[in-house]
DNA sequence: GACCAGGTAGCAA
DNA sequence: TTGCTACATGGT
């Protein structure tokens, strides 16, 4: 096992890495103490991963960010986490108001993250019409269930399965694991993946506007879910996911955006948020909404 | 017991 | 195109 460590003075705005990973934006990490999102961590807790066959461990302790892994894992946690993003240059894109304000001092630290396209795509399928605890569980249960295991120090570990590992399983076994409705369209989207129909990662060299439309032929994938794929794990840092949180911060805060058609309206708030980075804006105003309602 | 949660597919007009 | 409605499940 290999492990070291990172200076969170030596990245441009720092981070927080509870607030990045529990914010909603990732479903493929896993706290060390036990369920995410009900409690704060305690002390000295791990956050991990599997990603590209290795597995990765990281905590913050104020201002090092501690990692463990298979191998030198710093090239995959400055991806996974977009450690190289200038914060406070992004965050200076966004307009003065007063919501804008609130959430970018409420959720200071919070980093867009860059999962991997199909464990993202299948994630957000999952989070139709769920709470953000239970996405994590289902996905939790996806990886024990259909995914690799690794080993590290002893302690195993789940990747996220494969598109055929997933492919392999019948819609059935994916209702008992309370996947609900969305059972077969996990199911069909894993099958179109693993027959390479098509795959999600396709789509990252593609204008912002094609890339939804790309990623909206999956099932159970429609233009909310194609945004979240395209914002958490292709680097479209544009795209702003329009769920029950935001449209109500819509009618609230910029009722001359709510002009429609989900692609208006998004057009209309991407521009209010600033353009190229209003994704980044979407996810503090999101995540401060979804803690103080 | 309603109501709601990071919505989408299918179908009618 | 736009506007319904059904769809699973668990927490408040």
């Amino acid at each position: 096992m290999e492990r070291g460590e990172i200076s969170v003075s030596e990245l441009s705005g720092g981070i927080d890495l509870t607030t990045t990973l529990e914010s909603g934006q990732t479903y493929l990490w896993r706290r060390s103490d036990g369920e995410m999102y009900q409690e704060p961590p305690s002390e000295g807790c791990w956050y991990s991963t599997v990603h590209d066959e290795e597995v990765i461990r990281i905590r913050q302790q104020d201002d090092i960010l501690g990692w463990q892994g298979t191998d030198d894992v710093v090239p995959q946690i400055k991806e996974l986490l977009r450690l190289e993003d200038d914060l406070p240059a992004i965050l200076r894109t966004a307009p003065e108001d007063s919501l804008i304000n609130t959430a970018l001092e409420y959720a200071t630290g919070l980093r867009i993250v860059n999962d991997a396209a199909f464990g993202s795509t299948i994630s957000f399928i999952c989070s139709a019409q769920m709470r953000v605890s239970r996405i994590h569980r289902m996905v939790s249960a996806l990886a024990e269930t259909y995914g690799s295991e690794y080993t590290l120090n002893g302690e195993t570990y789940y990747a996220f399965p494969t598109p055929e590992q997933l492919a392999s399983a019948s819609v059935n076994e994916l209702r008992d694991l309370k996947l609900g409705y969305r059972a077969p369209y996990v199911k069909e989207t894993a099958q179109m993946v693993a027959d390479d129909v098509a795959h999600p990662a396709k789509a990252e060299t593609m204008s912002y506007e094609s890339a939804r439309s790309y990623l909206t032929q999956f099932t159970g994938v429609g233009d909310k879910v194609a945004d979240c794929v395209l914002l958490f794990s292709l680097g479209f840092l544009e795209a702003v996911p329009l769920d029950t949180w935001i449209r109500t911060a819509i009618e609230d805060h910029y009722p001359a955006c709510a002009t429609g058609s989900y692609a208006s309206t998004s057009q209309a708030i991407r521009e209010q948020f600033g353009g190229t980075y209003a994704g980044y804006i979407q996810t503090y105003v999101f995540h401060y909404l979804r803690n103080n309602g």
